[in-house]
DNA sequence: CGTATAATAGAGAGGTCTCTCTAATTAGGG
DNA sequence: CCCTAATTAGAGAGACCTCTCTATTATACG
């Protein structure tokens, strides 16, 4: 659809020679709508009028861009995923795996508070769910999304245990990703910021759970 | 729309006294169709068209039962929480605080591997999305559905720190509710049985955080 | 056996949503 | 200033879904 150019024209161009009439309605103005229907009503509220709607344009406009409204919630997932990932990867990069998982464990409550908006779509969406409707378009998109992540974490399933079979990697996912997960839960489920406490006592379940001989108390 | 009298015909009739028809579809046929397809092609699936070709039935007899397809999905919902929740209480009643959090946690994700539909739908589908098109027909039911389990976590974040604030009872919620779902996620994110050190690295967790002292390590 | 009662059966009205199609609009480049 | 290409604008076709309405069928009891 683009040339994948950078733009000359911030949002607003999305090429630099091809002519004709600046985009009134971009790529990121209709994921940003549907972001905010996301945030506001669930994620059944969004339709292709309710997008059109609240950018004030026809629903036609929003084909104009994207050949599906799956299509939308698609790419909405993937760049919602890959926001997050970025900053949870970098705190996962740490030399010293418990430091590691600590910091991306503390990273995902953060980032959740900061961004609850994108934070409730991970959360409201279940990846399960998109398959089924996974358009075409997308290729592989969805089966590489989380290669790097799933990397990362065997990474540190063989630092902290010294080898990965299915136990320890089944441990380190369950202390790099559902544990976190379960923290971002409780944080949007209160509206104030997030509680001081839930940070730590995340830290010291993923520290209990990465130990070698945590197995029980 | 029943009189509460025991049936004399097992699922075939609802009433002794009143007259007429047996029931070819009854309630709990149509929430059980309605769970199958949830945990087959997920929520949105759930149609009464679907319901009813399921059970081979025109969908004018899915509203004879039902008034609304969100009455439907209201109802089995409640029917699964409180399937879910008989079992949990009961583990949940040991004196001692700690292996009452134990037999609680290790109890939710037993009954996740051997209720894999029922519990997809619990995972599946948030409850404030259900909130949402709550229908008037249940009145309060939503509200009082959680007030046992909320219960016994605030007499657990008692017994486990002396006290009732918002610290212990966010704690003893986080170990308690999100830590075994986050750990429920784990057994249903995989197709075979529960993965043998998932229950003893959800206990080493669930201890961490209740244990006094264990704000980190 | 007849009657009262509850259930099934099935068509279809009304609404919403996705997606299409055509015409009008805007801006840059020669 | 005209030409070209991308975009907006808007109506509407077609599909699906919820829910209603009426006719028909089955069952228990007197």
């Amino acid at each position: 659809m683009t040339t994948g150019s950078v733009s000359l024209f911030g949002d607003r161009r999305t090429r630099e020679r091809d002519m004709g009439r600046a985009a009134k309605y971009t790529e990121a103005d209709i994921l940003d709508a549907a972001l905010g229907i996301v945030a506001e009503d669930g994620v059944h509220a969004v339709t292709v009028v309710a997008i059109a709607h609240r950018l004030g344009a026809p629903s036609g406009s929003i084909y104009h861009r994207f050949a599906s409204r799956d299509l939308i919630l698609a790419k909405l997932w993937i760049r919602t995923v890959r926001r997050f990932q970025e900053g949870y990867l970098a705190a996962l990069n740490h030399p010293e795996p418990i430091r590691a998982a600590r910091a991306a464990a503390a990273y995902t409550v953060n980032w959740t508070a900061d961004h609850r908006s994108e934070a409730r779509l991970l959360v409201l969406y279940r990846r399960e769910d998109l398959i089924a409707l996974w358009p075409e378009e997308l290729g592989d998109e969805l089966a590489t999304l989380n290669d790097k992540v799933h990397r990362a974490v065997l990474s540190c399933a063989r630092a902290c245990f010294g080898a990965v079979d299915e136990q320890s990697a089944g441990r380190a996912r369950f202390a790099l990703i559902d544990l976190p997960y379960a923290a971002a839960r409780q944080v949007l489920a209160t509206d104030g910021p997030m509680a001081p406490w839930l940070e730590s006592a995340l830290l010291a379940a993923v520290s209990a759970i990465l130990r070698v001989g945590g197995e029980d108390s």
